[in-house]
This record gives structure tokens, C-alpha cells and sequence, in this order.
DNA sequence: GTCTATAAGCCGATAGAC
DNA sequence: GTCTATCGGCTTATAGAC
């Protein structure tokens, strides 16, 4: 039994991702949440105090896909099986729930000043955690000695971009939307550039030329 | 012998590039603009007429370099030296434009709207000849079939990032501004997975399970 | 819970003197 | 070319009837 202030909520949260997502924090407007809502704005602001309380809302929204799809990393102990069911994750994630991921998107290029300070420390915590596992795994001989960090960076920029870049996607594969195709493509290719090159087994001989840059 | 006009128009520029990089389009304020390069707010509107005009300007300035950049992964026939350059001329040109760079990115992540169409089909096209040339070296077997759009999407997301994600860096880095260290660092990365996963001889089996994601 | 009408203030843009 | 003063419109947020 969905009371209606449950229905309410769910349908301004929704509107509000869609429009945040196009337009970002500042050109969105609460009177076109409220209209895609098919409410009056009014509600809108029963509901949600303020245009950024309900923003604060829609970026919670994420935080928790977020932690779960990192703490798969380090499920297993194995880099191989622990990287590709990371990238998996999120890019499963991200598909999920598109609008919100670029939200999220936006949100940390303009630095992460609305994201409650709660929920950067658990990212942190979560990211520390992840770091601390390569880490291990590359003291261990398991993964190439990459940089961790970088590794993690490099991760989420990719896993990031294809739900982004709208535009950039539209041009340059044809279609409007990414679909399946693309996803796996992705999928496949980022998976297969990073174990590429880290996985031992799988890296030639890296000359010092590659790192001269 | 710099104009006043020049001087002034310079100025006004690359205040507006910080301004925009720091807080996005909509949310930068033309009088903060005005402050910042140190005139008044109406000598802003004598020398680009709108805001709208003055943001067009600052994406126009990072074209060139971007095309110039671009060119640079089909100046030899050889993978290896042509990714490797590509990558480290993407990272030179995001960190000799870091301003312009974000207000880039953030408006490719709104859909480009604001970018001359003129510019677009530019990027478009120089987009689609690395996209023919990678194509032509998987032909010849000279890089690994992997999706050469993919590659290309993969390779732009993880150069920009670096310069974007500014307290992404400083979390996990513990600083507060990229340095020196970390730009090779991910030049080092970024081209170490490339290669390594994309040029033959670099490659091992790569086994059916990497794609099954 | 819902909705209309309106307050309150901010910001892009300009007029017009110097 | 420069600068002050101000307009005019737009948008968040709320008051208050239903």
C-alpha cells in the first residue's frame, strides 16, 4: 500500500533527475519539475522544503548503488574475476539509473560542494578501501605494479562516460541513445584494456618508452 | 603594442573561463565576471554584448588546440607512437587550458548546445579520421579488434578526467591540485593500458570470458 | 494535501553622463 | 572607452483559501 505522499515523493524525484540531468542544478527550473511531476509546484515544496534539499535528495539517491557496485572489487580475491565484476557493476549502475549518474556527473566536476559531507566520507572510505586492495594484490605479484590510484580514476572515468556523453555517443555511433550493443561494447572494452594491461599474465614486456611520457 | 581592446578583451576572457570552470553557465554571474578581470560590469557587455556570447567565446578558444591535439595520433603509420602521443597531447592541452577545459566538459555533459554547430561538426569530422585511421591499423594488424569509437570515447574520458575531477584528486591523493607527478602518472596509466591491451604483441589470449560482461 | 496568487529579490542588460 | 544608476523580467518560495 503506497500512501500518496509516497507516490508524490517518488514522482518529484524522478522529475526532478530528468530535469537536473538536462539542465543542470542552476538552469532547472522547479516549476518544469513540477509540471514533468504533473504537479502544482506548490507540492513540490511541501514535500521538499527547497529546490536544494530535493537536489541533496537526488544525489542520495545514488550514493548507495554506488558503495554496493564498489564493494565488489574485492569479493573474491582474484584481480581478474574482482575487476571485470567491478566494471560491470557500474556500468550496470550507471544504466540503471541514468539521469541521476550524470546528476552525480555534474555534480563532482562543479567540486561536490552539495553533496552532503556524509556522503563524500563514505565514497572516501569506500575508495580507500578498493585502493587498498590493489594494493595488496599488486604486492602479492597478482596485478602489474600500476599505480592504484590512477587505476581507480581511470576506472570511473570510463565506466562514467558512456552514459554521459549524449551527444558525443550520438555522434559518433549514430544512434540517439546508447543501447545494449554499446553497453556491452563497453563493457568489453574497458575490461579488456585494463586487464590487458595489468594482469601480468597478460602484459608483453612494457619498455621504459611508456612511461616517458 | 597590445590595444586597450586587446588587453581588456583578454582579460575579461580569462576571468570569465575561471568564473565558468568554477561554478558552470548558468550559475556564474556576469558581475562576478566583471570583478574578477577588474573592470565594470557594463565594459563586459561593451566588448561581447551577452553572457551567452562571451561563454561561446570561451569554448572557441579550446577548438584549436583540441583539432591540433587530435591530429597528432595519425602524424606516423605507427600505433604505438601515435597513441602514446595522442594521449599525451590530450593531457598537455587539458593542463595548458585547465579552466577552458572544464567549462568543455561541463558543456559536453549538458549536450553541446552552446557549442557553434560550426565547431561541432569540425570535432565530428577530425573524430570520424582517428576513427578511420584505427580502423585501417586493426585492418592491417597492427592493434588488437578492439571497437575503435570505443577506444576513441575510452581514451577522451580518461584524459579529461584528470584536469575535471578536481577533489576526486585531491581525496585520494591527499592534494590539492594535480601536480607534476600526478600528470605523468596518468599519462603513464592511461598509455600502459592502452598499449597494453590494444597492440598485438602486448596482448595475450585474451580469453571469451573478458566479453561476456 | 492541493492549488492560485503574489511577494521578494536577484541578475542580465542598457541608458546616458563623462 | 568607462562607469553609475536603474530597468525589467524572471524565479524561488510562501501565504492562504479550499
Amino acid at each position: 500500500m503506497t500512501s500518496i505522499r509516497q507516490r508524490n515523493q517518488r514522482l518529484i524525484l524522478a522529475a526532478a533527475s530528468e530535469e537536473f540531468a538536462a539542465k543542470g542544478f542552476d538552469a532547472t527550473q522547479t516549476l518544469d519539475i513540477a509540471l514533468r511531476a504533473g504537479l502544482a509546484k506548490a507540492n513540490l515544496y511541501y514535500y521538499y522544503q527547497s529546490k536544494e534539499n530535493l537536489y541533496a535528495k537526488v544525489l542520495l539517491e545514488f550514493v548507495e548503488p554506488l558503495l554496493e557496485a564498489s564493494a565488489v572489487l574485492r569479493e573474491s580475491d582474484d584481480p581478474v574475476a574482482g575487476l571485470q565484476a567491478y566494471i560491470a557493476a557500474r556500468i550496470r549502475i550507471a544504466r540503471e539509473h541514468p539521469h541521476i549518474a550524470k546528476v552525480f556527473s555534474s555534480e563532482l566536476l562543479l567540486g561536490g560542494r552539495q553533496l552532503p559531507e556524509e556522503c563524500r566520507d563514505l565514497l572516501y572510505a569506500e575508495a580507500q578501501r578498493n585502493v587498498e586492495c590493489l594494493r595488496s594484490w599488486i604486492d602479492r605479484g597478482l596485478l602489474a605494479p600500476v599505480d592504484p590510484e590512477h587505476l581507480m580514476l581511470f576506472i570511473w572515468s570510463a565506466t562514467r562516460t558512456y552514459t554521459n556523453l549524449g551527444w558525443q555517443m550520438a555522434h559518433i555511433t549514430g544512434r540517439q541513445v546508447p543501447d545494449d550493443g554499446d553497453f556491452s561494447q563497453a563493457a568489453a572494452t574497458i575490461t579488456r584494456l585494463v586487464l590487458g594491461g595489468v594482469v601480468p599474465e597478460r602484459v608483453g614486456a612494457i619498455g621504459g618508452l611508456l612511461f616517458a611520457t
